[in-house]
RNA sequence: CGGAGUGUGGCGCAGUCCGGUUAGCGCACUCGUCUGGGGGACGAGAGGUCGUUGGUUCAAAUCCAAUCACUCCGACCA
C-alpha cells in the first residue's frame, strides 16, 4: 500500500479520554475512532489487525477439529426464556422490540441458540463428538465502558460450544480447547496464563481464564511465575490422550482473585510468587447438562436410550487481544508489532521524493517486497525525514526501510528493527532478503 | 448503579467565578517561498449554531432550569 493513497488518520495529540498505552496508540495510530460509549469503527489499520488476529484464532480452532459457523447477532427471546436466562442475564443484555412487539435481544453469547440448533439435527450419539464455533460481534450493555477496545459494549468474539456424550468426553473436548487457547495466543507473541476461574452467569464446575500480564489490567491474578514463560503445547495430535499436557499446566498454582486460594499460593516458593495484574483473553468453561436439559438436547445412545448431551464453551475476545497485544508490545514512541499480526509486514520510507534515484529503488523495493507476500506499507509522501520516521514508530511496523539519496551514493539503504531500535546498512538486495527470511513461516 | 467531572473550529485547550467590541491560543489543514537523514522556518488564508431546549436580561459561551452526550473513580464482566 502506497501511504499517499491509504487512509491512515493519525493524531499528533492524544486525545483526552485515552487513559492506558493501547488506547492511546489506537487512536493516535488511526486504528479505531469512537462513535458511542464503547462502541467502536475498525478503520483501516485496525482492521487488519483484526482480521489477522481473527485469522490466527480461526486457524488454531480448525486444527483442532471445530467447525466454523455464523449465528446472527439478533436474536428472539423466546430462546432465553426456555433456559431462563432472559431474566437471568440482567440489564448488560441489549433487549430490543421490533415492529411487531416481539423480543427481541442483541445477543451476548450464544449458548441458547446454538443448543437449539444442535438439537434441531443431532440425533444421534454417532455424531458426537461435535465442537461448532463462530466468530461474531456481541453485545454486552458495560455499566461503565472504558480503555477503549479492551472493555467496549461491543466486542468481537470467537465462541466455540462442543457437544459430548458423556461428562468425560466432554473433558477431552475440554482438553483440546485448553492447549488450542496456549498455542493460539503463542502464535500472537502474548504469553498466556490459564487460571482457574469464577464460572459467571454461563455457570458450570469447570472454567479457566486465559490472561496475559499487563499492568493496566482489571484483574488481579496469582500464579507461579515458571508458567509465565513456560513454552506453548505446540503442535498437538488431537486423538491422542491429551490429559498429561493439561496436567502440567495444572499442577503449578494460578487463580485470579475470585478463586484465589492463598493458602495454597503461599505453598510456592517465594521467589515464584507471582502476583500482578491480567487482562482475561479468553475463557472456557464445562457446564455439562445446564443448556441441554432445560431445552432438551440428547441425542440416541447404542441402546436407543435418550442421553442429555455434555456441553461446554469457549471463548476469545478477539477485538480484546487487538488491545491486550498493545499493552504488552509497545514502548514511548508507539505500537510494537509482533510480526504475525503487524497490519503491514514493512515500511519503505523515501526520504527524498521527486529524487529520481530514490524513488526508483523505493518502488523496487515495494515490488519485491509485495510480491515475496511481506505486505509494504510505501511512505512516498512528503514529509520530512522526521515526520515520517515517527509516523512509521507510532504505527509500529516490525520493519522499515529507509531509502534516500545519501545512503544511495553509497549504494545502500537502512534497516531498521523496530523492536530492537537496531539499524543496519544494506544494500536494498539483501534488504529485502533480510525481512523475507524474518517472515519465513509467518507469511 | 453510587460518587466526581467535562461539553467552545479536526485535535489539545483558554475564556465562564465577576454577562458587555469582531470568541482567542497551540497543533493540524490550504496556498506560496525557502528547506529537506528524527515531528523545520517565514508569509498569506480557510474553518466555530460555544452539546441541545427553554428561561432571566437592553445584552448570554458566561447566570438559572431541564435535557442529551461523553469521561474519570468505585462496586460487576469476552
Amino acid at each position: 500500500m502506497r501511504l499517499s493513497r491509504y487512509f491512515l488518520p493519525l493524531l499528533k495529540e492524544t486525545p483526552a479520554d485515552a487513559t492506558i498505552a493501547s488506547h492511546k496508540y489506537m487512536l493516535r495510530a488511526g486504528m479505531i475512532k469512537q462513535n458511542s460509549a464503547g462502541i467502536y469503527s475498525w478503520l483501516p489499520l485496525g482492521f487488519k489487525v483484526l482480521k489477522k488476529i481473527e485469522q490466527i484464532v480461526r486457524e488454531e480452532q480448525n486444527k483442532a477439529g471445530a467447525i466454523e459457523m455464523l449465528m446472527p447477532t439478533i436474536q428472539s427471546a423466546d430462546l432465553w426464556r426456555e433456559t431462563g436466562r432472559y431474566d437471568a442475564y440482567g440489564p448488560e443484555m441489549l433487549r430490543i422490540t421490533d415492529r411487531h412487539e416481539r423480543d427481541m435481544l442483541y445477543g451476548p453469547t450464544n449458548e441458547d441458540m446454538i443448543t437449539d440448533i444442535f438439537r434441531s439435527f443431532v440425533r444421534s450419539y454417532k455424531d458426537l463428538p461435535k465442537n461448532l464455533y463462530h466468530i461474531q460481534w456481541k453485545f454486552r450493555d458495560e455499566r461503565r465502558p472504558r480503555f477503549g477496545v479492551m472493555r467496549g459494549r461491543e466486542f468481537l468474539m470467537k465462541d466455540a460450544y462442543s457437544f459430548d456424550m458423556t461428562a468425560e468426553d466432554a473433558r477431552k473436548s475440554y482438553n483440546k480447547m485448553f492447549l488450542t487457547y496456549l498455542n493460539t495466543y503463542a502464535r500472537m507473541g502474548l504469553k498466556a496464563v490459564a487460571m482457574k476461574a469464577d464460572t459467571g452467569p454461563i455457570g458450570g464446575d469447570l472454567s479457566h481464564e486465559f490472561i496475559i500480564l499487563a499492568e493496566t489490567g482489571e484483574s488481579e491474578v496469582f500464579c507461579h511465575a515458571d508458567l509465565v514463560n513456560m513454552p506453548p503445547p505446540g503442535e498437538l495430535d488431537f486423538d491422542a490422550d491429551l490429559q498429561p499436557l493439561v496436567d502440567e499446566r495444572l499442577a503449578l498454582y494460578a487463580a485470579t482473585d475470585e478463586m484465589h486460594n492463598a493458602d495454597a499460593f503461599a505453598k510456592i516458593p517465594e521467589d515464584k510468587q507471582l502476583s500482578a495484574r491480567g487482562i482475561e483473553v479468553g475463557h472456557i468453561f464445562y457446564f455439562g447438562e445446564k443448556y441441554s436439559e432445560p431445552m432438551n438436547a440428547a441425542v440416541m445412545d447404542q441402546d436407543g436410550k435418550a442421553v442429555t448431551v455434555h456441553m461446554g464453551s469457549y471463548g476469545v475476545g478477539v477485538s480484546r487481544l487487538v488491545g491486550g497485544i498493545i499493552e504488552a508490545s509497545h514502548d514511548e514512541n508507539g505500537i510494537i508489532w509482533p510480526k504475525a499480526v503487524t497490519p503491514f509486514g514493512a515500511g519503505i520510507i523515501n526520504l527524498k521524493v521527486g529524487d529520481e534515484e530514490a524513488d526508483k529503488v523505493s518502488e523496487d523495493l515495494y515490488a519485491k517486497l509485495s510480491t515475496a507476500g511481506i505486505d509494504p506499507l510505501y511512505d512516498d509522501r512528503s514529509d520530512r525525514g522526521g515526520v515520517k520516521f515517527s509516523r512509521m514508530d507510532l504505527i509500529g511496523l516490525p520493519y522499515s526501510i529507509t531509502v534516500g539519496p545519501r545512503g544511495l551514493k553509497e549504494g545502500i539503504v537502512e534497516v531498521k528493527t523496530r523492536a530492537t531500535g537496531e539499524r543496519e546498512n544494506l544494500s536494498p538486495e539483501a534488504a529485502v532478503k533480510f525481512i523475507t527470511s524474518e517472515y519465513e513461516g509467518i507469511v
